[in-house]
DNA sequence: AAAAATTAATCAGCTAAACTGATTATATAT
DNA sequence: ATATATAATCAGTTTAGCTGATTAATTTTT
């Protein structure tokens, strides 16, 4: 691999070990009938039980009529459940099933393990580095 | 913003600081009326120059019957020359023609401002420390 | 309290990009 | 010569994001 003009950009590096994580993790996930779209949402419910679309769809950037198919295909497959927002009706509270807490826990271990594997050049310090880096500019997004 | 299982994965963190660089950098590009994409095949061209656009496919990971439909755009906009390639006629020798040159040093120094401001809570240190690591990935993938 | 404005979810329709599979022209191997 | 392989292209499908409109529920204004 030779360094030249287009590849000394950030956004460049960023997305070809991005794309490299992706590829990996999406390959796990399609034994489950999801994406790693919907796999991000999964694990932001867990995070945030009783999330409404619109919340997730503002914190994770995906438009809130895509979030709509998501939530359907999740709830076809039995992994998140619709119930009422009893504070507010127009609303959803979203709660992940425990079919779709078995997804969380088994591909969670499959992802640490495919990004381990890309950023496998590193040692686990340089590694540590790293997502100290990331961390700093995320918080500031 | 809160640190949780969620965003402790290094694909959720490379995924925000890239989106967050695409976003702006797509909109410095509108009045060029070309996209990020299109932009990395423009700066690919120029580091490589009579390229087929085979070879930009394979290098970029962008599909071959896309790759057509980039060029197309981009020549029809005087950014690059399709000429054939004199030892095997199947393929074109693509060039960047003089406008195409413009908006490569425009867009440049564009992109490394952006990079910049979405940098911007790192050191210079931390920033080289970043490019380091990321090239460190990048180079055994 | 009634009317007006706002909001969450949804739907229909559009665009862009990735992909599959087929075709054409050219090149390489048997 | 014949068969196989390759680069570019085209037609058609899929998926995600987007716009704009609709419905039901909530909040604000009068």
């Amino acid at each position: 691999m030779k360094l030249e003009k287009w590849n000394q950009s950030y956004g460049f590096l960023l997305g070809k070990v991005l794309q490299q994580m992706e590829t990996r993790f999406a390959d796990g996930l399609a034994q489950y009938d999801i994406n790693a779209r919907q796999y991000g949402v999964l694990l932001f419910i867990e995070g945030n039980p009783y999330s409404s679309q619109k919340d997730i769809s503002e914190s994770l950037q995906i438009d809130r009529t895509t979030m709509v198919s998501h939530i359907d295909h999740l709830e076809t497959l039995g992994f998140v459940e619709r119930t009422r927002n009893p504070n507010d009706r127009r609303s959803y509270s979203l709660l992940i099933t425990p079919r779709g807490n078995d997804v969380l826990n088994s591909r969670w271990e499959f992802l640490i393990k495919t990004e381990l594997a890309v950023l496998a050049p590193l040692s686990q310090q340089e590694r540590k580095l790293l997502k100290d880096l990331l961390v700093k500019v995320w918080i500031t997004l």
